[in-house]
DNA sequence: CTAATTCCTCAAGCTAACTTGAGGTCAAGG
DNA sequence: CCTTGACCTCAAGTTAGCTTGAGGAATTAG
């Protein structure tokens, strides 16, 4: 024991399943080391990290956008308390913004109930600011709530 | 002219990718009929349509759900002001719900920030109740605020 | 009438975030 | 020591929502 989680571990501790684990560390979310004979080993921390991971999902985050956020953790030593608070202020930012956007939306379409305007040219609904106009041709993912990190 | 308008017209009219149009009459999303020569004619009403499709999509709705709703509208006469209406109401309530989700995620993470506990099993926001919590085995799009027709 | 557009149908490719499978190695219990 | 179960790598498959390309037919402008 003591020498680091094995990922079939993790993955009980996480829920998460072992091959997503695996996909987390190719896209740099976790550093697992290896042991002698070459399977990996994780710190206790990478639970945490991992929860994180599943969350700013949640959130709507895509992998390499947490990522940069993980980033900003301390490399050398365990983080600390004060490390994932940091981090948790600039989500809470983020979530604010996405509410803030779909409340707007959501006030357009009350504009729009009744008048049936759906389509208008004029409509604030058919072209709303909020939202990144034509990302080029069509409308593909434009997901206005996505967080815009 | 008047004899409906072309993919390429519409096109146009909607900002939409003609290789996108022609996706969403697979989908059933729009219903062109064909003139003599095997070419898709389109109403004028299948503007309002295509712009329903787009604004639903920034709102988080997957195509089948967007058809679910398109296949309320009538299918005989063009649609009136009424019915599109009648449609927005039914998008009004699932905006309000995923405002609310939002908020209760942001409040938890307020209840979570300082203590730095993210990955405690006790965190509400590891589990939240609000999230259909682990489809299957890993996190597979589980985007919680994707809205649940 | 002809050349340039526009349109047609497939089939295949793309991105994100993983999963599944094949073929083989490592570790732990009896 | 041996067997079982966990782990390894690498390639290919999956879903959503489209795009791109090939090869060919219809429409339209001059």
């Amino acid at each position: 024991m003591a020498a680091g989680l094995s990922i079939g571990a993790l993955a009980e501790r996480t829920g998460l399943a072992v091959s997503a684990i695996r996909y987390y560390e190719e896209q740099g979310l976790v550093h697992p080391w290896r042991n002698a004979g070459g399977q990996r080993r994780f710190h206790r921390a990478d639970i945490r990290r991992l929860s994180f991971v599943m969350i700013a999902q949640q959130f709507g985050f895509t992998l390499p956008q947490i990522r940069a956020q993980l980033d900003q953790l301390p490399g050398g030593r365990t983080p600390s308390a004060a490390d994932w608070a940091k981090i948790s202020v600039t989500f809470r930012g983020h979530l604010d913004q996405r509410i803030a956007t779909l409340q707007r939306l959501r006030d357009n379409l009350d504009g729009c109930i009744g008048c049936g305007c759906l389509s208008l040219e004029k409509c604030r609904l058919y072209n709303p600011d909020d939202v990144a106009a034509a990302k080029g041709t069509g409308p593909r993912y434009l997901m206005g709530d996505r967080p815009d990190v």
